[in-house]
RNA sequence: GGCUGGAUGGCAGAGUGGUUAUGCAGCGGACUGCAACUCCGUGUACGCCGGUUCGAUUCCGACUCCAGCCUCCA
């Protein structure tokens, strides 16, 4: 049984996992902003790390996953402004939509999933700590500032150091700052606008003091995993560090993990060039395994070129699993146990989901082989396929579910395809074949595949009618 | 300019110092009334140039190109 390697962004190397508690593992991943729906990006995020967290709780680690909520930001403060609509009213409809998003994708709730505005005491205290260390300031204008300078290791995780920074420097000369690379930790109000009390007068957080503040009060100083998408890791995690390490003088994480960009036309997949989309409109058109299915069939590093020829491929190699599950009859049973040694080598390969599914495949083409000669060995691999693609959150469901879904907009009952089907068999019995065959195409028209077996003929719904 | 990744067969996408990834598509065969599904067989793939090595797609260096970060973004 090989040991589980994780690749640190902070060491840019694979290393074996050893959590800080034996038997227990605790990860935050910073989670959405919620002032939009969200979009494929986001959705690589929580199926990578939901991916994650089964392994980790199959190897049998106690795993504790928290993944934040930022529900108060200028983004939001602005678009609840545009919508005329309350800033509670639209992060409430944001996070139910999150939640009914990664509902649809297979995606199991964090243990924990806090709040900016639920945390503003634990916010307010580190900015009091990081002040009295001499880590950050309180500026004339109300606003509290870190001071990046004072904090020697600055740039350690994205390998960086602040005079080649400040070079090209797009920062925003702020005439507050004692300088320009200083970033907010509390943002005074203007009138009118949400705002908490402080000891700096009225104000809200930054936006990366709470995953600081959230992330220690949810699992402590120095915990084993934080995560997050490819472009969080400058500034934001690097401020993170800054400022964790700053305000309690000790490591703040062991493992850093990024997930892979999806990308559009190979360009980054983002709110700011406007070409994303959302899960619910990808939904409105494709099934949400085959959605997850190509989330998983990369590696969780590596870029994703979204397109709708890869989402068709996705959804053809989903049908190979499930006609393989189809109609063979699930037992337990001695299974050979190398598909699942091959499977957690893969898994325990920093989260290797591809090689993991070509195990799989080897599976299914097994089954198909044996499953007239020796149905409870085939069924019994079944079960333990179903078992194994569960880690990725695939195969859950019934194959004629899967098979047929889509079938429901057909103008078509199902009784309807039955009884054709019935009409066909009789028209096969009378060898009238072209009868037969005029019905089959009659189907085939609408996107309706029959397949015929010794049991009798079964059908699917595969591909929208040319 | 600085810092990260990456370049694999028609496409997608793993991996490896010498031996089949896998999926989709293609081709040949089996099954089938014909198909579909399925099975069997089938591809001289590793950006370019050097180096190390008995041997490199895999290690090292240069080069070219691509993407990301350096500003809000998952």
């Amino acid at each position: 049984m090989s040991a589980l390697e994780i690749y640190n962004t902070l060491t840019r190397r694979k290393a074996a996992l050893e959590t800080i508690e034996p038997g227990k593992l605790r990860m935050y991943v910073c989670g959405m902003t919620v002032y939009d729906y969200c979009h494929l990006g986001h959705a690589r995020v929580m199926v990578a790390f939901d991916v994650i967290t089964r392994w980790l709780r199959q190897t049998g680690l106690d795993v504790t996953y928290v993944r934040n909520i930022t529900d108060i930001d200028d983004k939001i403060l602005k678009r609840a402004e545009e919508n005329g609509e309350s800033i509670s009213a639209l992060t409430e409809r944001m996070i139910a939509a999150m939640h009914e998003d990664e509902a649809r994708l297979g995606v199991l709730r964090p243990d924990a999933e806090p709040r900016a505005t639920g945390h503003i005491p634990e916010i307010v205290a580190m900015i009091e700590r990081l002040i009295e260390g001499g880590y950050a300031y309180a500026a004339d204008n109300g606003d509290v500032y870190y001071r990046v300078r004072r904090f020697a290791d600055y740039g350690k995780l994205n390998n960086r150091n602040l005079d080649d920074m400040r070079a090209g420097a797009r920062v925003d000369v702020d005439a507050h700052k004692e300088d320009p690379l200083d970033f907010v930790l509390w943002k005074a109000a203007k009138s009118g606008e949400a705002s908490w009390s402080s000891p700096w007068g009225e104000g809200r957080p930054g936006w990366h003091i709470e995953c600081s503040a959230m992330s220690t009060c949810c699992l402590g100083e120095t915990f084993d995993i934080h995560g997050g998408g490819p472009d969080l890791t400058f500034p934001h995690h690097e401020n993170e560090i800054a400022q964790s390490e700053a305000a309690t003088g000790k490591p703040y994480v062991n493992v850093w993990m990024h997930a892979g960009a999806v990308r559009v036309n190979q360009e980054k997949m983002s709110k700011s060039l406007g070409n994303f989309f959302t899960i619910r409109d990808v939904l409105e058109v494709h099934d949400p395994e085959v959605v997850r299915y190509l989330l998983v069939a990369s590696h969780y590093r590596s870029p994703i070129n979204y397109a709708l020829e890869s989402l068709n491929e996705a959804r053809k190699s989903l049908e190979r699993f499930y006609h393989a599950l189809d109609g063979v009859e699930l037992v337990h049973g001695d299974v050979e146990g190398i598909y699942a040694e091959r499977f957690s080598t893969a898994m325990n390969d920093d989260f290797n989901t591809p090689e993991a599914l070509s195990v799989l495949f080897d599976m299914a083409r097994e089954i198909n082989r044996l499953r007239d000669a020796e149905p409870a060995h085939a069924g019994a691999l079944g079960q333990e396929l179903k078992r194994l693609a569960s880690v990725l959150g695939l195969l859950e469901r019934e194959p004629a579910e899967f098979l047929k879904a889509g079938a429901a907009d057909l103008p078509l009952s199902e009784a309807e395809i039955e009884s054709r089907i019935e009409a066909r068999a009789a028209a096969k019995g009378n060898r009238d074949f072209a009868e037969a065959d005029r019905i089959r195409d009659e189907l085939a028209a609408l996107g309706i595949v029959l397949k015929d077996s010794r049991e009798g003929t079964r059908w699917s719904f595969e591909a929208p009618p040319a």
